[in-house]
DNA sequence: ACTGAAAGGGTAGTAAT
DNA sequence: ATTACTACCCTTTCAGT
């Protein structure tokens, strides 16, 4: 992991269709030399995936939810139940185990809220483990992404 | 919008790197039918972009933070000032404007706790409009991307 | 210093799209 | 036609003697 390799990354990241010769470029490699760079990274796991970032609005999704939830009481099973739970549910675009008020942070993206509602009933009142939950509507994406800040 | 289209972005959502061949086969269309239905994908900004993902712990960034974020009073000034520097920020991976207890839900990605600690004195305690913060620290990404549930 | 191994870049030819 | 992949060769570096 050199300079060359986050120069890389800082493109990639923001456009992986661009040819292995216009990465070159702003690189000052040629352009094999980046290729052989991109199988490293990507047999190393240093980049995951790549993937085509679609518009939700476009495609029946324009709401986004995020919903705190806490539990009733934190056991290894409940825990580890809820999580399955919600990386198998496909309104569940992100959701992450916290320190703080609630226990989980989760992001939705449903078609309206009806939809949310329906969701609720499914899994957080139906689940008697769950305590709590509070909702916060998103108004505004003010920022969206998963980009990394990258120095070199 | 069809059924073709609805499965080509299942696939390319999943694996952008996959060849329009490869996608032909489990949809039931010519190769090239499949190119020119990605073109017209993303000429139309159904596909927004092509990305790599990056892992953030190969990168130095190994803590995810999610803080929520209130503002001392809402006036339009003040909430695109900090939009524009919530979008300026390298740190912010996401941010979102909501309803519910708090203005703004943050999700960061700093190297360490003495990152956040700092970009809290810069961006939270040097703003005399944020009335409070509430900071959440990630100890498990149960789910995270930005895959859209597809139906067709 | 000298040698040998390893890592990485460049060139160019081939396959794939 | 353009781009990706890969096999081959060359340079640099560093370890051990």
């Amino acid at each position: 992991m050199d300079t060359f390799d986050y120069k890389i990354l800082a493109q990639v990241q923001t456009d992986s269709r661009m040819t292995a010769e216009r990465i070159s470029e702003g690189v000052g490699l040629s352009p094999a030399a980046v290729q052989k760079r991109l199988k490293r990274l990507r047999d190393s796991g240093v980049i995951r995936a790549e993937v085509a970032l679609l518009d939700p609005r476009k495609l029946g999704h324009p709401m986004t939810v995020i919903t705190e939830v806490s539990l009733e009481r934190e056991n290894l099973n409940v825990l580890d139940a809820f999580k399955r739970r919600m990386r198998q549910a496909e309104e569940v675009q992100q959701c992450y185990y916290t320190t703080g008020e609630a226990d989980f942070i989760i992001i939705l993206l449903v078609r309206d809220i009806q939809h949310y509602e329906k969701f609720t009933r499914e899994y957080f009142f139906g689940n008697s483990e769950i305590s709590k939950f509070k909702t916060n509507i998103v108004m505004d994406q003010v920022k969206v992404g998963l980009k990394i800040p990258i120095h070199g």
